[in-house]
DNA sequence: TTAGGTGTAAACAAAA
DNA sequence: ATTTTGTTTACACCTA
């Protein structure tokens, strides 16, 4: 069966390295280029361009943290390691330039195994950047079309009067201006990003559009802004459906109802999104408290009014004279209204053209379901053995313990860092020490694509693995045959020295307690005796001492979020975000999550066995079906109930529909 | 430093 | 006879 080839290749690489952690480098294969140079430039399409750039400008930046990182545990790295890094570190950049619009998920691996940001947070990365660069564009775009409408005008009226003329440039005017103002917003952007530690380089991407915008005397553009807004406002006043709340910026409808196809679509990144803007605009209250989001560099940011000030005070003065609740500034807010609406409008449907795309690069992008039905979670929760600390239904799978350790830069694994939800999975299976208690955490579930089809070695211990593929079989029981399968069916890096993870598959099915081999009707199968599973010794927080010290000072906003506490975040953020479909996640809510992650970190003293931690593994949170009839394993029974959970972990479930190796599975 | 968890490799045995 | 399934042992790493 598919063995042969996994064992060749084992063979193979066992000679090779002499321990595991050599091996594993080996198998990563850095397939670079599969770049279709190819890129269709299509007519003037500076997008292609910008996006290229904005690729280049994530991958420098991973490159630089993961260069970083390189020199600074260079130390704990085996040579053969970092040696195998080399190719990984050339390739990015070149294929960049060649692919800017798609990722090839062999591109996107690589980037991944630089672990500084996991796929998520890349793709969500990108997509934000794409959607900047799009806003541009499309201004780009318009503001050219008025221009051959300006050519065509002069061209046909050369000799018409001046006042026809002049009408046209105030409208090009105009858009310099909103070019502008998209500018700045995407600078604000880049803040934020930067902020996060996303983003380290400098936000270049913005100079072509300087070039437009320079040379615009401001006092000419105010002027000249009046009139276009005036004339243009008589226009969308008609198609303008809240017109009469001109004044409240906040009415306009931030995303058409299309944008829940998305989400449904494409949660994951719908959510993601959803929260960068949640995050945005946070950011943006921030600094509406210091100062004023239309004041900035001591400039008025008044659409068309550049006016300087020297102070905030004298700021405030213009902005009472000068913007006052009159038809003027009302109608200026419209016209804003429309710019804001319009933009917002073209990045849903970017988002959404990026959605198919990734979705026809992942090759078969099951929609995730939205969300997860709490109640299951809940009846779960209860029952589960793991009781005392059953976690509250809407937070899914915290686990405190700490999956995810993002320290270990090197290995394979990825992270995932998820700019506006922050959550991140830096994870690195470092050893795969991460979680015990919690099977397999959220991450999973949330990159349950990813895995699937990126040859990244998963984050996750084999015991881990394999009770989540027993749980999420209808009979909580697997052969080891169906076991093998769900391997190879849920992750790409499964699918590749099949001798290899299988023996380790075999070994820890035996070597466990908490796995069961039973003999049924057609053969021996194994369950998981959840109690045996939890007893597992316990941990917290992996990571140094320091690292919990990021974790707190990243509490308060810092610059940077350690990656574990990213990884950390992720567990316990995730879920609370997954819910937000249904339930409103907040910014609290997260906050609690933190701090329960803190504090289960802190404090080793509650730890005693996983279960008291708060937000358990939930996830799972099993809910302990009935076992079956007769008792499994009558020997070895030390619980009370050998037993089967039955977690439902909708977020699995839909996995069946991969049927890609021999489907003889369960099928669910 | 030690103990335990984990991954990998490998030897063996029993069953299919 | 070969393959699959299980069990064990050994060893290297890592973390608490």
């Amino acid at each position: 069966m598919m063995q042969e080839a996994g064992t060749a290749e084992a063979t193979s690489n066992g000679t090779a390295k002499q321990n595991g952690v050599a091996a594993e480098g080996g198998l990563r294969d850095i397939r670079s280029k599969s770049a279709t140079p190819s890129s269709d430039i299509t007519a003037a399409n500076l997008m292609t361009l910008q996006q290229q750039q904005a690729l280049q400008v994530a991958r420098q930046l991973l490159l630089k943290q993961q260069h970083q990182q390189q020199q600074q545990q260079s130390g704990a790295i085996k040579s053969s390691k970092s040696n195998e890094k080399q190719p990984a570190l050339q390739v990015p950049v070149s294929v960049a330039m060649m692919t800017p619009q798609v990722i090839t998920p062999q591109q996107m691996q690589q980037i991944l195994q630089q672990q500084v940001l996991s796929p998520q947070q890349l793709q969500l990365l990108l997509q934000q950047q794409q959607a900047l660069m799009l806003q541009q564009q499309q201004l780009q775009d318009f503001y050219k079309k008025q221009q051959e409408q300006l050519h065509l005008q002069l061209l046909q009226q050369h000799h018409g009067s001046k006042q026809q003329s002049k009408e046209v440039s105030t409208q090009q005017l105009a858009f310099q201006q909103q070019l502008l103002q998209v500018q700045q917003l995407q600078q604000q952007h880049l803040l934020t990003l930067q902020r996060q530690g996303l983003l380290s380089i400098q936000a270049n991407q913005n100079l072509p559009l300087h070039a437009f915008t320079q040379g615009v005397i401001p006092a000419e553009l105010q002027q000249l802004w009046k009139e276009v807004t005036s004339t243009h406002v008589k226009e969308e006043n008609s198609a303008s459906n809240n017109g009469h709340r001109g004044l409240d910026l906040s009415s306009a409808s931030p995303v058409p109802p299309k944008s829940n196809l998305l989400n449904q679509h494409a949660m994951t990144n719908g959510q993601y999104s959803s929260h960068a803007l949640k995050r945005e605009s946070s950011v943006l209250d921030e600094h509406t408290h210091h100062s004023h989001p239309l004041y900035a560099h001591g400039v008025c940011k008044w659409p068309g009014c550049e006016a300087v000030f020297e102070d905030f005070q004298s700021f405030l003065k213009h902005m009472n004279n000068e913007h006052a609740l009159d038809d003027r500034s009302t109608a200026q807010c419209r016209v804003q209204m429309q710019v804001v609406q319009q933009l917002e409008l073209q990045l849903a449907k970017d988002k959404e053209r990026l959605q198919a795309m990734m979705t026809h690069l992942h090759v078969k992008s099951t929609e995730p379901k939205p969300c997860p039905q709490p109640l299951n979670l809940v009846s779960n929760a209860t029952l589960s053995k793991t009781a005392p600390g059953a976690s509250p239904p809407l937070s899914l799978p915290q686990t405190p313990t700490t999956p995810t350790t993002p320290l270990t830069p090197l290995s394979q694994t990825h992270s995932v860092i998820t700019p506006t939800s922050l959550h991140s999975v830096g994870p690195i299976r470092r050893r795969y020490s991460d979680k015990y208690s919690m099977p397999i955490s959220p991450d999973i579930v949330q990159n349950k694509e990813f895995y699937m089809n990126t040859d990244v070695r998963p984050p996750f211990t084999y015991a881990s693995l394999i009770r989540q593929a027993i749980l999420e079989s209808p009979e909580k029981q697997l052969t080891l045959n169906e076991i093998y399968n769900w391997f190879t069916r849920m992750f790409a890096y499964f699918r590749r020295n099949a001798a290899t993870w299988k023996n380790a598959v075999r070994h820890n099915l035996s070597l466990h307690k908490c796995f069961v081999r039973v003999e049924n009707v057609k053969g021996a199968v194994w369950t998981v005796d959840e109690l045996e599973f939890q007893k597992r010794r316990p941990q917290k927080i992996s990571g140094s001492p320091a690292l919990v010290k990021n974790i707190q000072t990243s509490l308060g906003y810092g610059p940077v979020l350690p990656a574990s506490f990213q990884a950390s975040l992720a567990e316990n953020s995730l879920p609370l975000y997954t819910t937000a479909s249904i339930g409103s996640p907040t910014l609290n809510s997260l906050a609690n999550a933190i701090r329960e992650e803190m504090n289960g970190a802190m404090d080793h003293g509650n730890s005693n066995g996983s279960d008291s931690s708060p937000g358990r593994s939930p996830l799972l949170a099993m809910h302990h079906i009935s076992v079956k009839e007769e008792p499994l394993d009558p020997e070895e029974h030390e619980g009370p109930l050998s037993l089967v959970t039955a977690n439902h972990s909708p977020d699995f479930d839909h996995h069946r529909d991969y049927e890609d190796d021999h489907g003889n599975e369960d099928m669910l």
